[in-house]
DNA sequence: TATAAACTTAACCTACTGGTTAACTATTAT
DNA sequence: ATAATAGTTAACCAGTAGGTTAAGTTTATA
């Protein structure tokens, strides 16, 4: 099983999430979907700024577009969400007992 | 309430996650704590490369080090991982009708 | 038909990534 | 005391991010 495709996808996903721009443009998206002109104004970007975000969150496969006419609605699409999630989710198993491993850790190494 | 600290910590954060070999190491510390030579030779990466690493993600708060002699035992520290985490969580809720939402916005667009 | 609107593309710039090799520091072992 | 181990730091390099301004394209409007 080759995973290297799935991990190129998951660098873009949370490199995507790693912009605070990007992340606002999401939490709009979250609420309705949107115009390219729309998320400049409100996110107080030039439209080829706006567009290069746009482009990497797409790329990432965090947003969708469509075209109408001359204008692009751009929504968003959960499935890249759900893989980013995914991955944090399986370390969310012991985040019960946070940090006592280290010191018994070195403890062992030790003796 | 000032927001910017946090998402500066976000961006940190989702950095830090979008390099597979930084998940890689994630994945090993979330197994055990290790040392730098030892992640250095699992990820098959020369001593300068993982401490660049390490240190981004130390920097994220998402692991911490302690020395031990002339051995630095690195392990995961998982509250970083929860605020990544968290953001992601907060748009689950509608995951279970996923796209549907754009064409009636658009359709209502059009009216 | 001419003009405006809504993008898109190109060219440019500075800063930072992710790796390298080489040199250096601090600790442990012989 | 000398040498090996474990890690750090510095200097360098190609590639990319994230912004800019200017110019181009496609669609709608007056």
């Amino acid at each position: 099983m080759n995973t290297t495709y799935t991990e190129d996808v998951m660098d873009e996903i949370y490199f995507a999430l790693s912009n605070q721009k990007r992340r606002g443009i999401i939490h709009d998206l979250s609420l309705m979907p949107s115009t390219v002109n729309s998320l400049a104004t409100r996110h107080s970007l030039t439209l080829p700024a706006i567009h290069k975000h746009i482009r990497m969150l797409e790329s990432a496969g965090l947003i969708m577009r469509r075209k109408s006419g001359r204008t692009n609605f751009v929504s968003l699409k959960n499935d890249s969400l759900m893989l980013a999630q995914n991955w944090l989710m399986q370390y969310h198993l012991d985040w019960s007992s946070p940090n006592a491993s280290l010191d018994n850790y070195i403890a062992g190494m030790k003796e």
